[in-house]
RNA sequence: GGCCAGGUAGCUCAGUUGGUAGAGCAGCGGAUUGAAAAUCCGCGUGUCGGUGGUUCGAUUCCGCCCCUGGCCA
């Protein structure tokens, strides 16, 4: 295979739930030869629409988005499927000599693919049960424990607490007979060496992010949100214990359905949780250097800049 | 108007036999390699309603006042 003359851009934007990524990344589109590349864990899933504010699929047929819709909420997405998928998407899209917009907060998703992920083992239904059952009789402990003389580099960075990556590198462990912690070496940016343009979108307050959260679940709470979540749950296989249904918002919905608490205390606590998700999601951008920061208000000069710049591309 | 119960962190509350106080939730900071909108780690942010008295010392005891809820008028 010949390297192309000349590698076409990626773009990327990213920042936390509600920043505006959804609306600045259609109005480019309007205007610049992109197709939309979602970066998000909860969008993959079929049926999860008003919750995951998910753009129409009207919409979706005017502008070509990508890595929506893909996965059933039964089934478990994972950031593996996800470089997977892009990787596909991106291809295809300058096949097109058009360039993808990746769009989205889910991090992990989106620093696999920029950075690379290891070649892990994927995982395994029967392993986790079998731990999950060990844990239940044992404690967390004791696996953090087997974990520190299997691996202990791994359990000295993995919380005693820290059920899922303490699940996740015993996995690793016994189904590829090597340590996580070695393994993980191994890692390479599968985008190395690619025009990259990465920016972030976030409000410069806080309180300002956190009220417009608070309008937005109120948004999708009259939109029917409940109703949605109340037809989920009428699926058989389906779970609060599934990742699709743990959610921001489906989880507390759910919960809330099956009598934990009121409505009030249902909504109480998913906006309080779509605001944990934040901070989380600005956790992360703080640490990432090479992305550029946009002001909320500079929504036509970033649309401008690009389009330039797709132009040197040829595009 | 009288009686009773309250007033302590942003919220819900605990507590101090008198030595200026601590939980949960919220919030803030951090970690993050196939569940990541997940999972985990760290941090207490306070005129203890106000005012006067007793006391070496009052958030705690006493008086008065204010506010909230309940009962009785």
């Amino acid at each position: 295979m010949s390297a192309p003359a000349q590698r076409l851009p990626v773009l990327v934007l990213t920042g936390p739930t509600g920043a505006g990524k959804t609306d600045w990344a259609l109005q480019l589109a309007q205007t610049a030869p992109v197709e939309i590349v979602s970066v998000d864990s909860a969008l993959v899933y079929r049926g999860l629409d008003i919750g995951t504010a998910k753009p129409a699929r009207a919409l979706r047929e005017r502008i070509p988005h990508h890595l929506i819709d893909i996965c059933d909420p039964a089934e478990s997405y994972s950031a593996g499927r996800f470089v997977v998928d892009a990787l596909r998407s991106i291809h295809e899209i300058h096949a097109r000599r058009r360039a993808p917009l990746l769009v989205g907060g889910t991090m992990l998703y989106l620093r696999a693919l920029l950075h690379g992920l290891a070649p892990l083992p994927q995982a395994s239904p029967e392993l986790r049960a079998e731990l999950d059952a060990r844990a239940a009789r044992h404690g967390w402990g004791a696996l953090h424990a087997e974990l520190a003389r299997l691996d202990p580099q791994a359990a000295a960075r993995i919380a005693p607490g820290d059920s899922q990556r303490i699940q996740r590198a015993l996995e690793v462990c016994y189904s590829a007979g090597r340590p996580i912690s070695e393994l993980q070496r191994a890692t390479v940016s599968p985008l190395k060496g690619w025009p990259l343009r990465y920016w972030s979108l976030a409000p410069h307050q806080r309180g300002e992010l956190h009220e417009r959260l608070a309008q937005r679940f109120a948004a999708m709470m009259a939109a029917g949100f409940l109703e949605e979540v109340r037809a989920l749950r009428r699926r058989t296989d389906l779970s609060a214990r599934h990742p699709s249904m743990r959610a921001v918002g489906y989880r507390q919905l759910w919960a809330h359905l099956a009598g934990e608490y009121d409505l009030t205390e249902a909504v109480r606590r998913s906006v309080a949780a779509t605001r944990q998700l934040a901070k989380r999601q600005l956790t992360w951008l703080r640490g990432e250097p090479q992305t550029q920061w946009l002001d909320p208000q500079g929504q036509l000069s970033w649309i401008r800049d690009i389009s330039r710049e797709l132009g040197t591309f040829g595009l």
